[in-house]
DNA sequence: ATCGGTACATCCCCTGGCTG
DNA sequence: CAGCCAGGGGATGTACCGAT
């Protein structure tokens, strides 16, 4: 396949719907509509000689060839990216960016506002947007550009997932002396804790963030 | 069995870029 | 400047699924 040929957007294509797991939602998050993808995917189809995707009810399911492909075609898009960041360059100074952030209410309390102190004085100019997380969808929204990043629990996730860890919480009963129902060994999982009527609260402390929920 | 909703494919047209 | 071609979008067809 000569590369001259091809139209790299098609790879864009590709991967929106590889990841979106469907042409609609794949135009949906490019700004595009259904047909024009529908039509980039033939092209690619034809260049390839692959149908790449195959309708399985209402689901369009990647084929071998689909599923080899995605993953060279990931690092060929970062690598796209990356140097079109560089040549952009970036200052937080006079950076004009905006960034939606991916995260459960808990985590919200803690951490959002914080983060936007911290972002008011050394990126005046950049835009964040707390979105309520859905955790099945945070590798799909992550690749597909939806969400820039996600704050929440430990998750089992890709390794082209870049994680890193912010802080470590503890979770605490309190309760009277001598109450009956709260005695001996007590765990999540069962025993008397599940009988009662509870306040959640989460205390996170770490070098960057401090909050109480 | 029928109907409505959803999703992908296809037809047709428009637009913009390229080339002679 | 005219003709060609590729890409994008609206309208419509088709297939599938779930509810009744």
């Amino acid at each position: 396949m000569n590369i001259s040929r091809t139209d790299l957007n098609l790879f864009v294509v590709f991967e929106a719907i590889y990841s979106q797991g469907g042409v609609t939602r794949a135009a949906e998050v490019l700004h595009l509509t259904q047909p024009t993808i529908s039509h980039a995917l033939g092209r690619l189809r034809d260049r390839v000689g692959d149908p790449l995707f195959v309708r399985h009810g209402q689901r369009l399911v990647p084929t071998p060839l689909a599923d080899r492909m995605i993953g060279p075609t990931r690092e060929a898009l970062k690598l796209f990216q990356r140097t079109l960041g560089e040549l952009d360059g970036f200052d937080p100074l006079t950076a004009e960016m905006q960034f939606s952030i991916g995260m459960r209410a808990l985590m919200e309390a803690s951490f959002f506002l914080p983060l936007v102190r911290l972002l008011n004085s050394a990126a005046p100019r950049v835009m964040v947007s707390s979105v309520p997380l859905d955790r099945r969808r945070i590798e799909a929204d992550l690749s597909a550009g939806e969400l820039s990043a996600a704050i929440d629990i430990f998750l089992p996730l890709g390794e082209d997932i870049r994680r890193e860890h912010l802080s470590t919480s503890r979770t605490v009963v309190v309760a009277r002396q001598g109450h009956p129902q709260v005695v001996g060994q007590i765990t999540l999982g069962s025993g008397p804790i599940n009988r009662l009527e509870i306040a959640l609260v989460a205390c996170f402390k770490s070098p960057n963030f401090q909050g109480v929920s």
